[in-house]
This record gives structure tokens, C-alpha cells and sequence, in this order.
DNA sequence: CCGTTCTGTGGTATCGCTACCAACCTATAG
DNA sequence: CTATAGGTTGGTAGCGATACCACAGAACGG
């Protein structure tokens, strides 16, 4: 029998409390604690009762990285966003989080910075630590990247735009059909003159969709394409304020403004505040995101309610029931968005 | 020598390519294949190439869940905070993150929504994982928790608070001193009735903390401390509306309120637009915690200064310090506050 | 010219766990 | 009372990497 015996004395210095050593306590043998603690109910009452119990006395924690390897199967989410200090974003870990975890799963995050490079050396990361599915928070990437992630076989959830051709599963809202949903709503409200502000054009693909919605819906309103109403600004309060003010000074007979992004329709509203520029009486605003700032602001702001949560949730999910071995079959969720009409304009 | 031989087959289809798959094609041992990975000078130029030329070949990524087992080192960071979904651990979270990146770390984040007795539940997990350190937004351990951090050697810092005793590192300003300097600013500013709101006391010794350091304030000041003048409320934008409205109405007399929290202040500030409540003129408004919607709002808002970012990075470096061998002493970093006076006080 | 140090390389033995199969034991039926 | 099935338990062999030691050749001094 296996009895004491073996007298490995081995480099570990006695460091690690180890399932043998729970076995060897419970007078069982390793696998059956192994079984106990992953699959209680393939186990007799007596042996899990023996095997708890050492459990409980040593504080014994499994080693999930010998589990990994042993199993190669891991029990981590790697997530991919531009940037964690983003409210939006943090909107949606949030919600990954929680399915993760009501799932025995734990997410490791890493921050992209809007840069593809970023990305790709950090997806590799994440590969690297063999993470069992990812979620990435974009869907143009470096063509080294879609390689790498081709040939991976660990599912995929790409997020923030649509992708016509997604890697793996995608879901996400239409950047598109959101900016010119919002314009067409500012047009049929009778706006006549409607600026449009941008984040950053390069490597967004979110950026570029938007201003695409703005000028489809400027052409189904008949209304005129004028490129100095559009301004890109890096999102911001200042930034904001400052675009909304060079585009009053530019163009005198704006009477509406697309913020499509951050807070920068925030910035320009308190801009107006300081200015006594009535809001919408002198210059309409309107917002991309539901930021619960916007619904408390004076006065209120308009804008599209993106279900930031709900797109966190279901990536996680899909990621959950693939691993649980759900087939793997391109999956493209549209969670769609809402015009939150409200007093800006 | 070793040659094409070993015939394996094993029960691995062929899936991962591993190290020695990229040893056989560079024709050098296993070894030279690990060392030319993690320690590039160890090996000689021509080998080095070999490897390299291999690797790329195959596109070949090591799995750092072997290389952790064997080298019983990990390179994954926990972190727990109460919320992702708030910015001001959002701050945080980046910044250790950032530092984690620039040191070939990762970060594995958890939400312990601030409950205690999730907070051991996941610290507990991730240990399972073997992270290498630890950084946890909270002070105010279950007793088991503290027994569990106790026995374990992997370095911890705490953070959110200045604990009496720090488990091991601790990086944090004091939310007494700082509630504490604040309630003094407005009682030097000449007002009078100083009303105080907080997020909920329970579970949590940083509003506790803040609390008492706004009564040491009022008796410093010799100002009576009249418990209906405090409020205690969820985070939010209405809850700070709706705390403001309740404590003018109960004490008319009431000339500035501090709300020890969140966006309380700015729910507050906005519910004063509304009602055209002069600000400081009919009361003065201060805030905790320097967000960057309060240096834009009309007025702009009085606040405290919390270094967030350098708390994340600081804790960071310290993990990594210790990583890196730095001797296990007990750290206690006071990283303080600025009090920045604005329009609203 | 030989012993010694230094550098670079390879072989072997784990790391702590789980997959797989074999063995066993109790039920149930024939 | 034996044959078959079903449910538990244990032993063995890896998972893919690194630590450690051994060794070969280069570099060096006397």
C-alpha cells in the first residue's frame, strides 16, 4: 500500500500544503480528495466528511495552477479595454465580473490604450497565461492579432462596434445606426445646423462609424454636409466646452451639438452655464452614452442609452457556455440603444 | 542524443505546441529554449537566434501555467476593491495596472461589492491561484480573513485607510485627518452650521473614520456637534439632492454641508441649480475626493485631493519591490490630501 | 603544457494536480 | 450461489515548464 512510505524529502521544503498532504491526514487517497473538492457528489458522505474536515484543519487551498495545467482547462477570463479609468467601460467589467464569478471563473484586465500594438502584445499576454476566453473592448485590429487570435481555439467576444466579420462572437450596439439615429432625432426635432464633435478618429473604429451615422443621417434629412461642423476632441470636460465654443464662434447659426463621446457634451453644457447660453434656447446638446450624470445635470441631457451592462453580461455568458461546451457557432448580438430624449433638447 | 525518438504520443492530440516542440526545430535542448526566453543572456548569440527563429516560426507563446508550477513563481497581481463600476478605484486600478504592464505582471481584479464576507471568499480564490501579491481596497478585515493573510508569505498592501496595523504594507492617506481638515477649512471659512453626509457606515471604517474626524473637527472649532446635521446616504447623485433638501428643511439655519462621498456633492450642487439656491450664498458645498467633473461644474466645487493614481502606483511598486526580493518589513505609507478651495465654499 | 576557472549547454527530476484505467465492493438478478 | 452491473476508490502517468547538477569546451595563469 502506499502507507507513509516514499520518504520523498524533494526540494519543496515543506512550503506548500499539498492534496497529498490533505490525503495522507484524511487517510484517503490523493485523487479521492482531488474528487471530494471538484465533484463532491462522486464521493461518499463518509470520505467528503474525512476529506473536510483535513481541509478545514490545514486551510488547505487548492493549487488552481497545477489544476490548470493538470486539466488544461483554466479558470480565467482575460478581458482586453482601452481603458479601465473609463466609466463606460467600467460599466461593463463590472458586469463580466459578476457572471465570472458567479461562475467559479476570475478576470484578468489589462489596458489597451486605444493603441493596436498594445492590444496585440497583450493579447498575446493573455494567451500566454492561457486564459480559457476573451473579451476585447474593440473590433479593429492589427492583422497580426486576427491571425493569432484565428488560430486560437478559445472563444472570443468582440465588443464596442458590430464588426461585419467577426473573429469569433461579437456583441455590441451599431456605432453607426446610434450617431445617426441621434441626428435624425435632432433633425426631427427641427434642427437645422447640427455640429458634430468626435473623439479621436485613428485606430477607432467606434470614432469613425459615428461621424459615418452623422453624415448618413445629414443626407437622409436633406440637410447639407458642412465638414466645419464636425470637430474631433479628445474626450474631456475642457475639451468639450472648448469645441462647443469654437464652433458657435465658427459658426454662428448652429443651433444643435452631437457630442459623440465622454463627457464632452457635460463639459459644453457647463460651458454654457458660465456663458448664460440657454440650453436648448440658444444651442441644443445632445450626448452618445447614458452616463448617469446626464440625467441629473441642469438641464437634463439628451442622448442614446447604450446597455453597457447588458453587453458585458452576455459576452460573459457567451464565453460561460462555450466553455461549458456549447458548439462553437459565429454568434453577432445587436443589444440595440435608445433615445433618451430629455430638456437639452 | 536525443534526436526525433522518443516517439511520444501521449494523450495530447497534438494540440499545444510546447518548448520542446521548438527545441527539436531549432536543434537545441529544451533548456536553451527556456533560457533563451526568459533570460536572453544566458545563451549564446547563435543559439539565441535559433530559438528565436523558431519560435516566430511557429508562433510559438510559452504557457506561463507550467512555468508558474515549476518555478513556484507567479506573475499575476490580486486586487479586490468594493467597486469596479467607481471611478475613484477605477483611478486606482489603472494605475496599478500600469505598473503591473511595465514589470511583465498581470492583474487579476475581483468586486467585493463591500461585503466582508466577500471580500474573504475572494481573496481566498485568488490565493488558490497563487497570485504573487496581493492589494486590497479596505481595511477592515473578518477575522478570518485576517488569519488567512496572516499565514500566507506573499506580500499584501491594504489601502483605502491608514490601518493601526497593517497586515503587511499599507498605502493610504487618513480618511479622519482628511474629513477632519476639511470640516476645519469650512469652520475657518466663518460658517457655522456644518452639515455632514455620509456613504453607509456599515462594513466600512473609511466613512466611520471620515465621520469622526468631522465631529474632532467641530470640537476643535467649538462648534456644538448636533447629530441631526448628519446624514447618512447611498452613493448617488439623487441621494446627495435628496440629503441637501432634507437637512435645509430640518435646520434652516444650516450654511454648508460636506458630503464625505461619492457624487454626493454634485447631486447636491445640481438640486441647488434647481432650485436657484445661491452656492455658497444661501450654503456652501464641499466634496470628498478630487473628481474631475467638480473642477468644471458652475460653481466649481471645494474638495479634497486623494491622490488615487499614486496610491495604485505606490502599492504597486511596493509588490514589486518585494517581488524582486526586497525584505519583508512592515510599510505604512501616508500618501495625505490637499484640500483644493473652489467657488462653492 | 596542464590545472583551474568560467561560460554555455544538456539531462533529469520534480512542481501539485487531474485523466484514465484497474480494482474493489456492494447490490441485484438469474 | 454465481454472474453482471453499478458505484467508489486507488495507482500511475503525465500536463509543460524550470531548478539543479553535471559536463564540455574556451580562456586563463603559472
Amino acid at each position: 500500500m502506499a502507507g507513509k512510505a516514499k520518504g520523498r524529502k524533494a526540494r519543496n521544503g515543506g512550503g506548500e500544503i499539498t492534496m497529498s498532504d490533505i490525503a495522507r491526514h484524511a487517510g484517503v487517497s490523493p485523487m479521492t480528495v482531488s474528487r471530494a473538492l471538484s465533484d463532491p457528489a462522486s464521493v461518499s458522505d463518509k470520505m467528503r466528511r474525512k476529506v473536510d474536515a483535513a481541509v478545514r484543519q490545514f486551510g488547505y487551498l487548492p493549487n488552481r495552477i497545477a489544476g490548470s495545467l493538470s486539466s488544461k482547462r483554466s479558470n480565467v477570463i482575460g478581458l482586453v479595454v482601452p481603458s479601465v479609468r473609463n466609466s463606460l467601460y467600467a460599466a461593463m467589467i463590472h458586469a463580466i465580473s459578476d457572471v465570472a464569478r458567479a461562475n467559479g471563473l476570475h478576470v484578468m484586465i489589462a489596458n489597451s490604450g486605444h493603441r493596436l500594438e498594445d492590444e496585440e502584445a497583450l493579447v498575446s499576454a493573455l494567451l500566454a497565461q492561457r486564459v480559457c476566453g476573451l473579451v476585447l473592448h474593440n473590433t479593429a485590429h492589427s492583422k497580426r492579432l486576427r491571425e493569432l487570435l484565428a488560430r486560437t481555439d478559445i472563444p472570443v467576444v468582440e465588443t464596442g462596434n458590430l464588426p461585419a466579420k467577426p473573429i469569433d462572437m461579437a456583441v455590441s450596439y451599431s456605432n453607426f445606426d446610434a450617431a445617426r439615429a441621434m441626428t435624425g432625432h435632432l433633425g426631427r426635432l427641427g434642427y437645422k445646423r447640427i455640429g458634430f464633435v468626435t473623439l479621436p478618429l485613428r485606430d477607432n473604429d467606434r470614432s469613425r462609424e459615428r461621424r459615418r451615422g452623422y453624415f448618413a443621417a445629414l443626407k437622409e434629412l436633406g440637410l447639407p454636409a458642412d465638414p466645419g461642423l464636425v470637430l474631433e476632441a479628445p474626450g474631456g470636460f475642457a475639451e468639450g466646452a472648448d469645441a462647443l465654443v469654437r464652433l458657435v464662434q465658427t459658426h454662428p447659426d448652429i443651433d444643435a451639438c452631437f457630442f459623440a463621446g465622454d463627457v464632452l457634451a457635460v463639459g459644453a453644457l457647463f460651458e454654457c452655464q458660465r456663458r448664460g447660453w440657454a440650453v436648448p434656447g440658444r444651442i441644443a446638446i445632445a450626448s452618445f452614452d447614458d452616463l448617469d450624470l446626464l440625467r441629473h445635470t441642469v438641464p437634463t441631457v439628451t442622448t442614446l442609452r447604450i446597455p453597457r451592462q447588458d453587453i458585458g453580461r452576455r459576452s460573459a455568458e457567451l464565453l460561460v457556455n462555450r466553455l461549458r461546451g456549447a458548439s462553437p457557432q459565429k454568434v453577432r448580438i445587436d443589444v440595440g440603444f435608445e433615445i433618451v430624449q430629455r430638456e437639452s433638447t
